[in-house]
DNA sequence: GCTGGCACTCGTGCGCGCTGAGTGCCAGGC
DNA sequence: GCCTGGCACTCAGCGCGCACGAGTGCCAGC
């Protein structure tokens, strides 16, 4: 176990690299912070330190930079959450009042977020697995052919073509539309399949062919839209990351350009709290020197969605905690509201 | 007046440096070209270029790069538009075969077009404002509340709240709903407006105000959807971009991220042909080392959105166009099949 | 009007030595 | 036992000078 005064040793060198973006020396540090030692006191600190994979050197006769392991310790233990000023605070609430729709209130958070944080945002559009349905319309586009609009509570629509193995009439049409909604409207997207089950049985012969399609196609859609959406944002600030450039910023863009990484990376908050993945925690290794962030966020109390900011290892950890707290709380009560 | 050689040596110094990014020198372009002639001459020819400002050296002793107005000469004069491959196009047919939904097809033609031209992409959603209607459905949500939705011929779909100014029973309901698609299904989106116009008369005086307030609800729709969505891919190809990183790259990320920025540089394009903005022509300062390649696509003859890429203005320009024009034309395909 | 030759320019790469920040270790003091 | 000041050592970064060579412009001759 490290000693006290080790700890805040740690923590000062965190905070100091992560201020000045250069290695922080013996020296330096006993002046930026009152830790009523010498600097020789600190360099023998800061070797247990290196021996114990706290923080290492860039090259010899370079001060220490804090690992990801150091971080870890940081986060964990050192630091808390930095809350938002009450003017943060208002500004957040005034960028996202006003939001028209679903689509312009991922759209705000996502630029909300990369703003407050000066790094990456991604914002995961609310899921639909926890969601419940409002109300399903079938549309009659040809005669074979029907037009299915799923509409959830969070105000996503989803439209899905069906083509029909036979011609289905419009009383036909209406009658599955009420049966429909009469059972689903209301309920969770996961009971869905048993509660249509049996209804092909209450149609003609002719038309249960249809009816079956119709209802997979229902199905289908529930399913294939777990796999969700999401929107990012603040790339720009990417170009902040650190001086040796394209070998650091190339992989990272890429990973963001796909979905999968960036689910996985949400995906990894637990339901609870706050989640921080440091370098090589990160499972994709061209985020090895990215830190990510994430929080879920939902409407009532349970989380819906996850959003989160990706950023250098070496980063304002409670800063950032506190930024991406108080926007997923604030999007939380929007759809709440609306 | 050019004379043909000199052409032809801007040409050849146009491919080289687009191939090698570096300055091409007299004796280079003799050994790689069959110019016939020798570099002595070659370098008058250069001198000639430079004074009407079509090449300049980065620095003395140095050889030369085309300037803006160099590149602006090769795209009108000099190249044609490079053809893609049979195999080409087989892969352009498979990759964007299978989509399932509009938001899909836009997907995967971005990701796809940074592929192909190994640059950023960016992909309008088929405009509104060309569109016709499909359908409008009314749903009644709570006695005073009305959601709308509206699907257009290209199946795009948008939902909106309404709050109507007194209860609304489901006959009305239901009326509404009938009239309103008898009377606009199939019809341009331009046209919606007078055809509604005197749909309240013909309901009693308490359902009124809620006709009026669903029909501008309808029509602002329309109105703001024409301020359109569009889909980006392949930032990651900005990392190829040049040498000097993070001041060149790190404009164009922000321009990208502005909607605005973007759907001025598409909506230049003039309806027929494909357009080229090279370097400054580009109106945002912060395009202004790039070039952008865009062109319409619609489903039937005529073009209801853009799409295109943007690279360094040293870029391969025939065989860019060429994967340009080869996708548009296959999306409008797919857009008037489904 | 093209060509070969020639003098000139200047950016790039390399080797060199200096500087200074930062370290590890040690002996002495509280 | 822990902290401290002192001291020798290391090494990345910087500036300098130099040689190299790619590339140019100009000119006289064919």
């Amino acid at each position: 176990m490290l000693s006290e005064r080790r700890l805040e040793v740690l923590r000062a060198i965190v905070q100091d690299y992560v201020g000045t973006e250069e290695p922080v020396g013996s020296k330096a540090l006993t002046e930026r912070h009152r830790l009523g030692v010498s600097p020789a006191t600190v360099r023998n600190d800061m070797a247990v330190l290196e021996d114990e994979g706290y923080i290492a050197q860039p090259h010899t006769s370079a001060g220490r930079i804090p690992t990801d392991k150091g971080y870890r310790l940081f986060v964990d233990k050192l630091a808390g959450v930095k809350p938002m000023t009450a003017p943060e605070r208002r500004a957040i609430h005034h960028f996202l009042d006003g939001a028209v729709d679903l689509d312009d209130v991922v759209g705000r958070t996502v630029r909300l977020l990369a703003q407050l944080t000066r790094q990456v945002a991604v914002v995961q559009y609310p899921s639909l697995t926890r969601s419940t349905v409002r109300h399903v319309e079938l549309l009659s586009l040809a005669p074979a052919r029907v037009m299915l609009v799923l509409i959830t509570d969070t105000g996503r629509v989803e439209q899905r073509m069906v083509d029909c193995p036979a011609p289905f009439g419009e009383a036909s049409l209406a009658d599955l539309r009420a049966r429909l909604n009469s059972r689903i409207t209301g309920r969770r997207f996961a009971d869905v399949p048993q509660l249509v089950q049996d209804l092909p049985d209450a149609f003609e012969a002719e038309d249960r062919g249809t009816v079956t399609t119709v209802l997979s196609t229902l199905l289908e859609t529930l399913v294939e839209e777990t796999e969700e959406r999401l929107m990012i944002g603040g790339t720009a600030n990417l170009t902040r990351f650190g001086h040796d450039f394209p070998l650091t910023i190339r992989p990272v863009l890429e990973a963001l350009e796909e979905q999968v990484v960036l689910l996985k990376l949400l995906g990894e908050v637990n339901d609870s709290g706050m989640a921080v993945r440091i370098g090589h925690e990160n499972a994709h290794e061209g985020l090895n020197s990215t830190s990510v962030v994430s929080v879920g966020y939902g409407s009532g109390g349970e989380a819906v969605a996850k959003l989160g900011v990706v950023g250098p290892t070496r980063m304002d950890y409670p800063g950032t905690m506190g930024a991406v707290r108080a926007v997923a709380r604030y999007v939380g009560q929007i759809l709440a509201e609306s």
